[in-house]
DNA sequence: TTACTATGTGAGTATATTATCACATAGTCA
DNA sequence: TGACTATGTGATAATATACTCACATAGTAA
């Protein structure tokens, strides 16, 4: 059975996963790979509203995944750990082993 | 703006990260990294109905992250790749990024 | 066959998440 | 000051997710 220590450890690496579990939080994450940007600039590069967009990055800088920096009337995010972009790399490379799977079943009808 | 494919690949990568970002499915993978186990021994193991688990199961089944097998009268589930053990150290690591920061700040107190 | 076990699934309810709109707040600049 | 911009948030509705119960199915073994 599970101890309570793990219980915990697991609802906060479901927290991260799923902050991270939106297509729109992907693309911001995307996008801020190359560094920090506000609101407005993340809302036009996505295109969606910005109270939406400002609701998303709420939820990740909740979960630890980004923090945010004021300066004047901007709000400027960027990812909190280059650990973050591993975790899509880890995704990516889940993705690219189900599409090698897929050629192989391709090539064998 | 981002392009169709970009939009594929996000939605894709934010359904791998959805079907892991629940606390019941990371207790599972953490489970599943000694080697495969049937549905049966996975509930006892959580400690949540089978049916339940079952559920569960199959949203990881169907993101690709999990993989199943029948032998008689059970199924046996496994990771679909190492990649899911990777995927979850890397929360880890931000969680352990996150725990540093923490105590920084208790330190500065 | 019958009884049993392991698993999956439909139906229903409870809860959570998402997107949108309208509005409030705070900083900037003339 | 007033007009403007960037951002966040309350309220709402639409949708998705999670859990439970009851039941169906399929394999096993007497």
């Amino acid at each position: 059975m599970l101890d309570n220590t793990k219980v915990l450890l697991f609802e906060r690496q479901a927290e991260i996963a799923k902050a991270v579990g939106h297509p729109l939080r992907i693309a911001v994450i995307d996008f801020l790979r190359d560094g920090e940007k506000c609101v407005c600039d993340i809302a036009e590069h996505i295109g969606s509203e910005r109270s939406n967009v400002s609701r998303h990055l709420g939820v990740m800088v909740h979960a630890g995944v980004l923090i945010c920096r004021k300066d004047g009337v901007k709000v400027f995010y960027s990812l909190r750990t280059p650990c973050v972009a591993d975790f899509l790399s880890c995704v990516g490379r889940v993705l690219k082993h189900q599409a090698e799977e897929n050629g192989k079943l391709l090539a064998s009808l």
